[in-house]
DNA sequence: GGTAGACCTGGACGC
DNA sequence: GCGTCCAGGTCTACC
């Protein structure tokens, strides 16, 4: 069956497939052209769907191969809707941006929204997975975390979803450090499985627009194995630009951008996005370092 | 508030 | 093939 979404223009599904790396993190899939996203999803339900969503006239498509009860289909619209930002509003961001010829070009491209998972519990996840190593390490601990403990797609097999806080919270540390090498992040991983399974800690609560982002900040903070360029990168993934995601890559392009290459800290990259204000998180995000 | 050391893995390198 | 070194953020203890 097939469920059509509006977005609220200008809008590019290949502009938020290749916002960041997150469509290489299993169970995402794409295209070569990066013109389609391909994923498996557990629902509320319990049951395992793959979805296909490409680009459409005032928006996305979406198709999946089995039909969709009512409160499925609900379920698949509010997180596809989340996970492209379809009804996000950049203008603001488009006008100022229209100033600096380092971003001149992302309104032309509808580039800023940025892709999400599905839940921010996964979102979180992998984020925590991409600190402390190489992009090459993010990709297999996610993959292993998906193979080992995602639900599989029952048509075929081979396919799962993102393992739900409920299967991760019934493995253990150890197993998750063994078949999973999460190395020191297994306990964290597991903590935070733990607390949203139980219903201790309501992290999707967090995507609410009324938080104020200081407070919002401070409760990503509170998550082991999250620390300010974890809490950074979450808000930008939050729609929260106040905040820039300074690890050793940022370090180095403003640097060479900026500095003449000089070694320089955390303090030296947000004074250089500090006239951005509230949009300084996307302006860093955006920036064309290409030169 | 700032700093040092430990955490864990994989890749690069030298032998 | 083996051992060593290094890069990558966060946590904890300490000053």
């Amino acid at each position: 069956m097939e469920i059509f979404l509006d977005a609220r223009p200008p809008f590019s599904l290949t502009a938020v497939i290749c916002s960041h790396g997150w469509v290489q993190l299993a169970p995402f899939e794409t295209d070569e052209n990066h013109s389609t996203i391909e994923t498996v999803l557990e629902l509320g339900s319990g049951r395992v769907v793959e979805l296909l969503i490409w680009e459409r006239a005032e928006g996305v498509g979406i198709f999946s191969e089995l039909p969709l009860t009512n409160a499925d289909q609900a379920e698949v619209e509010q997180k596809v809707t989340w996970m492209l930002d379809l009804e996000q509003d950049f203008s603001t961001f488009y006008a100022l941006a229209a100033n600096e010829p380092k971003l001149a070009q992302a309104a032309n491209h509808a580039r800023g929204r940025i892709l999400r998972c599905p839940t921010l519990f996964e979102d979180i996840l992998k984020t925590i997975t991409t600190t402390n190593t190489t992009w090459g390490g993010t990709k297999r601990m996610v993959r292993a975390l998906v193979e080992t403990y995602g639900a599989a797609l029952p048509s075929d097999l081979s396919r799962r979803a993102f393992p739900t806080p409920q299967r991760l919270a019934a493995a253990d540390a150890e197993a998750l450090r063994r078949e999973c090498k999460l190395g020191y992040r297994a306990p964290y991983v597991l903590e935070l499985a733990q607390s949203v399974a139980a219903g201790d800690l309501d992290v999707e609560a967090l995507k609410s627009k009324d938080l104020p982002t200081t407070e919002l900040r401070k409760r990503l903070l509170a998550i082991k194995g999250v620390g300010d360029y974890a809490a950074a990168n979450l808000l930008v993934i939050l729609g929260r630009y106040d905040y820039i995601p300074v690890d050793s890559w940022a370090l180095k392009m403003v640097s060479n951008e900026f500095y003449h290459g000089e070694a320089i800290g955390r303090k030296e990259v947000e004074a250089i996005f500090q006239p951005w204000g509230v949009w300084q998180g996307l302006a860093f995000w955006l920036w064309d370092w290409s030169d």
